[in-house]
DNA sequence: AAGTGGTCTAGACCACACT
DNA sequence: GTGTGGTCTAGACCACTTG
């Protein structure tokens, strides 16, 4: 692990244990660089990480200040239903109501940016979350980027195969959300009394090796729905 | 402008001009070292912006390359709703149903981390896009940070205000997405034609000197509703 | 004037992917 | 082995804030 990355994971827990308090300063960068034996530069790299976080915030002048003590998980939105769920001690039930190989459409084949026609894995979930069925998840994946995928996978963690049994990490995302109208499957999937509005969340998402590897579309019961997150002029 | 700005605006424009396609390699560090006149970690730094952003991607022992064309404007949800809609070349028009100045209630003065009592603007406002009332705005401001607010700035751009006339930066913002039912008095201001659901933005926002100086609740048509972003492990 | 962060350099060494 | 990006250093200079 780098060096900038330990200064950056104790600096991170000297202000969520409270250490370094909200509205106080930091030590200087020399002083921390002093403490960790590095340069300044690589003080302030770790600095910069706890800046785009939202938790710091550096002063020219006047020096570097915690702003304020929680931070969404700011990595969370890298990481799988299952994964999500777990975190945060929910409990997770899965039911797949499509596990199949299909040819890619030309809308899907678009979105994965991958020719029409060569195959994709087709996957359509329930999530139920500690007891409330509160996602529908449409997933297409490559079948030539994720070899094996089983149902078995598919009914736990698909995230949990890719970045655990297969040794990929998942480098990015762009997602995109909204509202829409919910389907009379939808409706019967969900359990719900009625028509009723969803939050979708459209995403397509990236592993390391630079690959598009997933497109998905999530639809959750818009009353459980929360989505957080920081912005950070760079 | 530090150099690294430069040099990422450039590389940026090739990308979206094409003139560095879509997985296709970028020249190395080296030889962009050696183009712009600096050192490559000025080059790293200018690309390492660009990979946060979503549109490089950078790979150990291959180098790096254009990871898509288009990107989200990546800075425009530290915009307001007025510079977004001059951005995307939609109309706005601003009713504005209260513009007071009241004692923090004791929830507001949590939000604002400031003490309970003190003066704040409260601003509730009807954004009309392209003719359709589209957003409530709910906007809470201490009034010592935002001195000389008037009717004229909040019909037409808060943010134009701060960011203008005041001359401050919007630093960071920390947003969170949910699901709300309408109210009876939202269901009139949207003239909505019967309960329905709206998409809530849950925002606190702060000042390059560090002040938390916005707390806004920004209630959204579902079908109108569109919010797209990236993430990027660091 | 003194202290702080921000930028930049030149060079070193390492990790990784290809040949 | 060669070439690529990733990390790190020591030091320089600048911009900004406060005294």
């Amino acid at each position: 692990m780098p060096k900038y990355m330990e200064i950056y994971q104790e600096v991170r827990r000297r202000i969520v244990s409270g250490i370094y308090a909200p509205d106080k300063k930091l030590p200087e960068g020399s002083k921390l660089a002093l403490e960790f034996a590095c340069s300044e530069l690589t003080v302030a790299k770790a600095l910069d990480l706890l800046v785009r976080e939202g938790l710091v915030l550096r002063k020219r002048g006047l020096g570097s200040f915690v702003k304020r003590l929680a931070s969404a998980a700011s990595n969370s939105h890298l990481l799988g239903t299952a994964e999500r769920c777990a975190w945060s001690g929910k409990t997770l039930e899965t039911r797949v109501q499509c596990f199949t190989a299909v040819p890619a459409s030309e809308d899907i084949a678009r979105k994965l940016l991958m020719p029409t026609g060569e195959l994709v894995y087709e996957i359509n979930r329930v999530r139920v979350i500690d007891g409330i069925p509160s996602i529908i998840e449409y997933t297409w994946m490559p079948i030539a980027l994720i070899p094996q995928l089983n149902l078995g996978h598919v009914r736990q963690s698909i995230y949990r195969y890719i970045t655990g049994e297969l040794g990929f990490t998942v480098h990015s995302a762009h997602m995109n959300i909204s509202g829409v109208q919910a389907s009379e499957q939808e409706i019967e999937w969900l359990a719900l009394s009625g028509p009723t509005v969803l939050v979708q969340v459209d995403q397509t998402a990236f592993l390391d090796n630079g690959k598009l590897f997933e497109y998905s579309c999530a639809r959750h019961l818009w009353h459980t729905f929360n989505f957080e997150t920081d912005f950070v002029r760079v």
